[in-house]
DNA sequence: GGCATTTCTTAACCTAAGTCAATTGTATTA
DNA sequence: TAATACAATTGACTTAGGTTAAGAAATGCC
């Protein structure tokens, strides 16, 4: 990738800012972006009858988007919102779409970009098959404890598939255990 | 793509036949293959303490492999097991690179080939989150019937991640329901 | 500081799913 | 045809997690 390349690339980003609660994306819209988080995290969510199922948390470093809809078209059926103040970086698929023309390899990033995100989403499936709730969140403790700093437990039980009382009683039982 | 590269795609295949019960990856392994189900199916599975859980039922027209495996040189966590007499047709990464060379846009075809792969995992991944047992049955019920006809109530069960007496029960008390 | 709001924990009770063990059903094959 | 193996069901009992309701801790705000 020439200067003149990453120029173009860094240039056709647009800052976006959100406040903590602050919607990047609600059920029902279109997805017309993937941002990168600069600063922040955020949950995508979808509403289950009552319940809101956490589906992951974006942070510092990941790419966050809807890419159902963004590659399908279709209205969206999840929620991405922000948990504190947040900054993104924010691209639009017309624009990745252009880009990929004047850059050489882009198919080729696109092509490692999306290996690895199929990648993390199968190592993120494996935390929800059917083990005990209890070693769900003790496989979350050792795997991703950054995300137990920064969420609410409301939210990690949501992201888990059980009640906040239930998480609660199991951080009890582990605490006496040890 | 030309015909002379259709050609050379198509004599890079290998056919590979599978009886009932044989494996086409077992953990430990490296993934050494993606593969395309000609005819049979499929399950990918691993094993947690005692349990075995499915992940995933590969059938005609399915590709199948552990990308995880496959992308980054790791041995496979996973077991790739045929349920009934299965012809694949299979391909290994060195001579997916080389037809990269040779092939125009074969980028893009990755490209659009983990787009659709990460859609579906995403799919898959709904199923899984924390509907309680029975809606998770009713939905594969709905969603994936052929699965059901085709493969043993056992096998349903470590796909849902529950007991096979505990499908039972779901199904005795959904038939007297209707 | 004091008041409100959200977050987290606890308790009593209920239900879905796991466990264990026995039984029936069905293919396969000797 | 029995004999074996595997698949599916059933029953009695246990346990994990849901439900409801209440209270404690932490946080924000005036």
């Amino acid at each position: 990738m020439t200067e003149a390349n990453k120029e173009q690339l860094r240039a056709s980003f647009i800052v976006k800012q959100l406040q903590s609660k602050e919607y990047l994306l609600k059920s029902g819209e279109l997805c017309k972006f993937e941002c990168f988080v600069h600063k922040g995290i955020l949950r995508s969510y979808y509403c289950q009858g009552e319940e809101e199922r956490i589906t992951h948390f974006s942070m510092e470093g990941d790419w966050v988007s809807d890419y159902n809809s963004l590659l399908t078209k279709q209205k969206s059926r999840i929620n991405i919102q922000a948990l504190e103040e947040t900054e993104l970086l924010s691209i639009s698929p017309e624009r990745l779409e252009e880009l990929g023309l004047h850059i050489p390899n882009w198919d080729r990033v696109g092509r490692l970009f999306f290996e690895k995100q199929l990648r993390e989403k199968e190592k993120e499936m494996e935390l929800r098959i059917a083990l005990s709730a209890e070693k769900r969140y003790v496989k979350l403790l050792n795997e991703e404890p950054i995300i137990l700093k920064r969420v609410s437990l409301n939210m990690i039980a949501k992201y888990l598939g059980i009640k906040a009382e239930s998480l609660s009683r199991i951080r009890k039982r582990l605490a006496s255990k040890k």
